[in-house]
DNA sequence: CCGGCCATTGATACCGAGTATCATTAACGG
DNA sequence: CCGTTAATGATACTCGGTATCAATGGCCGG
């Protein structure tokens, strides 16, 4: 997995610089950490394997690769604030089953829930602009061994 | 309307009796500012409304009546974290249409998220176990006058 | 009505997550 | 290779909320 990885930080530095922003050292280093993890984390986790780095430059880095679409934030069932890698095939707006166990996040496309707001919230003439889901449970794996905690 | 507001402060009281809490001086303050909001606010808006009253006391009385299902906790599109007074009718699970304009709040019910989250992740075998929803838009009165900006 | 137990209070300090400031550094285009 | 300018990172700050703990005061039993 180590060239898909290098891949990955590469194509998220790419991302940065077809913004306009610079490659810099620390910011390699950042998108590389990054690239590493295969579920969602949180920013002061980031920041931990990155001694070296300054903390404003790790949240920097965050918010610029949200704003760019290559990371979404989601929020876990505690209200703790996540970073999940958004899978490139899918970077538009979608909702995430969150394993709560294993911290695993499938991505969820096929599920009209803006159709189905919109027409109870016609119904008493609401306008819909947006909303936030966020789906929690247990993937396949950690249903099928309950007795696994981490 | 004054009336109204008394009672439910009284029945917010009476519900935190039941659940073994003690009638203070201080707790019947933050119940009465509470009853007396018409929408969703923020800790520290209650908060400087009760001056005198421990910063401590009115979070701990916000997370009492949370826990005891007297007030939901709301995130607004920004990521803010609002109370809104739970109508009394349904105090079970339920969602909130969100107005950005003015903060109205309607209460969400015949809206079988669930029922359509369960299907969607039955086919890749996630059991679901709760999920957190939030519905942004323009409330009725809103929408007919855009150009009243609050 | 009184006394005491113990929940509650509130001042204070602390925490976690994130932002503002700003002097220093280093990318990168010419 | 040089200058502009973005980026860095140390520091201090904000904001929302929690832990601590001595002092207070509800409320219950006698």
């Amino acid at each position: 997995m180590r060239n898909r990885n290098y891949a990955l930080a590469d194509q998220l530095l790419e991302t940065l610089e077809e913004q306009g922003h610079r490659d810099t050292e620390p910011r390699r280093k950042v998108v590389a950490a990054i690239a590493r993890k295969n579920r969602h984390f949180t920013a002061e986790e980031l920041r931990e394997e990155l001694p070296g780095i300054g903390r404003a430059t790790v949240y920097r880095s965050l918010k610029l690769l949200v704003q760019a679409g290559a990371l979404c934030r989601v929020m876990l069932a505690d209200g703790a604030l996540h970073y999940q890698l958004n899978d490139s095939a899918h970077q538009g707006h979608h909702h995430h089953l969150l394993c709560v166990h294993c911290g695993e996040s499938e991505d969820l496309q096929g599920c009209d829930i803006e159709g189905q707001l919109h027409s109870v919230a016609a119904a008493r003439q609401f306008q819909i602009t947006g909303h936030w889901l966020e789906v929690y449970g247990q993937c396949y794996d950690c249903a099928e061994s309950p007795a696994v905690p981490a």
